[in-house]
DNA sequence: ATAACAATGTACGAAATGGTACGTTCAGTC
DNA sequence: GACTGAACGTACCATTTCGTACATTGTTAT
């Protein structure tokens, strides 16, 4: 009997299921980004990231069949995340050095407020790349970073104020690895070098030093003088 | 009778056994610097291990108590054998622009060739860099090379080639980024950009790129002039 | 020689962990 | 209202995995 048995707790308040697919599904997968990006593939517990969850560990494997596909879902639910963050800015309208710099800061501070991107990311490539091969997704996603980059750097070189002769992959690796290790790389750098890395002042520190940086590494060694 | 008995193998071979504490050690500690930098202190497995040393897994036990602080020792043991490397050089008797160029080529070098340290520093990110705060050894060890940088960049601001107000320990981490980036990372960047980041000419690219970025962040604006 | 301790091999235990069998409830359709 | 497939819960199984108990062999000091 499901009716409302007035009798007191044992079972206690025996609440109505309500399907919600959707929520359920998505609910499990922020669960599991969190604990893969903290404890990695092979660190995350099924029966953790259950509990944390609204659902049960049935469903995990209800919707997403092992530990493996969950975990890859998980990486490209969060690429797909980021570029679609990335593809609010709007460079096209701004002059190229102005451009670059801003796409330079929004790459930092974007990657210092996504840390557990960049940790899924870290753990991807501890694994090899091996899931994010297997993803048609992923690779598909990416290819609008680089346009976005060669449209400024071509029209900077146009107008005299950046160098040329630079791939713009090339340079997209340059600011990668800059943002990337600010985050990747934080803790063992604040600890041996018995530094803050993370306080705000030494951040914007860091992000100065490497707008600064790519900048002075893209533009022109003279300024162009106007023809 | 551990005497030779002639009869034939049933125990087979049935080999003196030859105690040689040191070299067990050292065979333990190698096999799972390699099983821990791959798949990770979750990933790695003690009986993996076990069987890839010449040792058994009581021996492990024996010598390093448990997981945890096998992996402690891995990771001391990586940092120990790096910075040895990196004292070998020699950058005193060089003028400050040639030191810095060659301090840069040598740390991105020497990454590339230590990828089994580079994913072990990740995996200890990976883990919030808990148990390098445990590690005393690994703190002491690191002060040097600060001070190597330190001296050089002082040296290049006395004579004028290099600009002021720049911190060492700053610099450093922009060095330190893009040459660990190269080797973190390089299973996503060429998988996503369809990129054979590893080919020798690629790589030789980047260190150029690297080594002129840097370069061009610290030389000062305009070349001294001879006062 | 022999005691005493260090070094090693073998087998096993207990808990953790990925995954599944089986049953129940919900929601839309006829 | 009966039927059906999707959505969900519970309990459980098999294996893996860390770690240890116990026995044995080598080594060195006396």
């Amino acid at each position: 009997m499901t009716a409302p048995s007035n009798k007191v707790s044992p079972p206690a308040v025996r609440r109505r299921r309500k399907n919600n697919p959707e929520s359920v599904r998505a609910d499990i997968l922020a669960v599991a980004t969190h604990e893969f990006s903290e404890k990695g593939l092979s660190g995350a517990r099924i029966d953790e990231i259950a509990e944390k969850t609204r659902a049960s560990k049935r469903m995990i494997y209800y919707y997403f069949k092992d530990k493996e596909t969950l975990y890859l879902h998980t990486l490209e639910a969060a690429y797909q995340k980021v570029r679609l963050q990335e593809a609010e800015l709007a460079l096209d309208h701004l002059a190229p050095l102005e451009a670059l710099c801003r796409l330079v800061r929004f790459t930092f501070c974007h990657h210092a407020k996504n840390p557990d991107f960049i940790r899924l990311v870290m753990i991807e490539n501890i694994h090899h790349g091996r899931f994010l091969a297997q993803s048609e997704l992923i690779q598909s996603l990416n290819a609008g970073v680089i346009d976005v980059l060669t449209n400024v750097y071509v029209r900077g070189v146009e107008e005299g104020c950046f160098r040329e002769g630079l791939d713009p992959r090339e340079l997209h690796w340059l600011i990668s690895a800059l943002s990337f290790f600010n985050v990747s790389n934080l803790h063992t750098f604040s600890r041996i070098f018995d530094w803050q890395q993370a306080a705000p002042e030494n951040q914007q520190k860091l992000e100065d030093h490497v707008t600064e940086m790519v900048l002075r590494y893209v533009r022109a060694d003279r300024p162009a003088l106007t023809s």
